[in-house]
DNA sequence: TTGAATGATTTGTG
DNA sequence: CACAAATCATTCAA
């Protein structure tokens, strides 16, 4: 009976003073009391949360008193070692809901894009390996292609830094943020049952959280990236002339083979590397040569004239040249006069052959006539 | 702005 | 597959 009066006492707060039990029945309580109970909570809530509203209209001073006064309270020890307990039976189930999730595929793409167009990973000399293959199919002269590539440098570049710097920055906001967190919770700590666990948990949130912020910059680089190199590659589509020298040596070669104007595979990627340009673009340039050749061999005239005197000299140094060195040799040789080279000395069989009767222009006619009667 | 020049692409053929 | 021929697309000088 005292024992039972005691616990209701303790939980209600009311006193049991006036009621009798009869026969070990307890009657019902009045209805008034119901009433009075639940005014009195409500009336205990708005007190707490009075207390809590106001919380902040207090001074520092008054509260670092109010926390230990806390701190120091006789019962505050008991308390605490109840409230750690019933934290170690709740915090349970939050633990195990909280699971290490496995790396974001997502997230490992993005790594892997960021680090082969060399944005995440060591800074390399010459810019991404694939914007160094495309420059060097892009065609053109060396100079050509390095100004690309160092337009495309300068802008990889770019985006590097600015992913460097905002990833630096998140990363020591989330440290700093982190730190002030656990102080915090660590302060906390001695007035409230927290874990090490549980610092450790929220640490993992923070983390979690930035990571978020990380991945969209992660993300929003490899788009910048991508517009890049998009665009790169609409410019390297973009026609670009050969350059003079380029063009000089596939002419030479043009008009030396004027018979056969077809270069070997070893011939065409020769010219290539002469040229700074690929195979595929010699068969390209010849191509075209050729079947605007045949069309105007008028038009050409002249160049063939040109290029066909340019090897003329040229082969005329070589000879000089060995008549110097034979004269080195020999110095009773007499000194002999260089020996001419006719211009067009070749036979250009290519356009006489079956298929240029379908230009039989005159003026083609003619050129073909002159052309084989100077060699005759 | 225009037209010639020119590199690239497409289509057809042997 | 290499090539011819036609055509497209871009560059460049006047």
């Amino acid at each position: 009976m005292d024992e039972q009066a005691r616990i209701m006492q303790a939980l209600g707060g009311v006193s049991l003073a006036g009621h009798s039990v009869q026969g070990g029945m307890a009657l019902p309580p009045p209805h008034g009391h119901d009433g009075t109970d639940g005014d009195g909570r409500k009336q205990d809530i708005g007190d707490i949360l009075h207390q809590i509203m106001t919380i902040t209209d207090q001074s520092l001073d008054e509260a670092q008193a109010k926390k230990h006064g806390l701190n120091c309270h006789r019962m505050k020890p008991a308390l605490f070692s109840v409230l750690c307990e019933i934290k170690e039976k709740t915090g349970l189930s939050i633990r195990g809901a909280q699971e290490e999730d496995p790396p974001d595929p997502q997230l490992m793409r993005l790594d892997n894009m960021l680090l082969a167009e060399g944005v995440s990973g060591p800074e390399k000399g010459g810019g991404s390996a694939a914007a160094a293959a495309a420059a060097a199919a892009a065609g053109g002269s060396p100079a050509d292609n390095s100004i690309e590539h160092s337009d495309y440098r300068a802008k990889l570049s770019q985006i590097r830094q600015i992913y460097h710097t905002e990833l630096e920055k998140y990363e020591q906001a989330c440290n700093e943020f982190t730190t002030h967190v656990m102080n915090l919770l660590r302060e906390q700590s001695r007035t409230r049952p927290i874990s090490p666990k549980e610092i450790e948990r929220m640490v993992s949130i923070i983390h979690r959280k930035f990571s978020s912020i990380q991945m969209q910059l992660k993300q929003s680089t490899c788009e910048a990236v991508m517009i890049l190199r998009s665009r790169f590659l609409d410019a390297r589509r973009k026609r670009r002339n050969f350059s003079k020298q380029a063009t000089e040596i596939l002419n030479e070669y043009f008009y030396s083979h004027l018979s056969n104007p077809y270069p070997s595979e070893e011939a065409k990627e020769e010219l290539a590397k002469k040229c700074s340009i690929t195979v595929s673009q010699v068969s390209n340039w010849f191509g075209n040569k050729r079947i605007r050749y045949k069309k105007n061999i008028g038009k050409f005239q002249e160049e063939a004239n040109l290029y066909a005197a340019k090897t003329a000299v040229t082969a005329a140094h070589a000879v000089a040249a060995a008549v110097q060195n034979s004269q080195t040799n020999s110095p009773t040789t007499p000194n002999s006069a260089v020996i001419p080279i006719p211009i067009l000395s070749f036979l250009p069989c290519f356009f006489c052959s079956p298929f240029v009767a379908c230009f039989t222009s005159i003026t083609s006619s003619v050129a073909c006539d002159a052309r084989m009667s100077s060699h005759i």
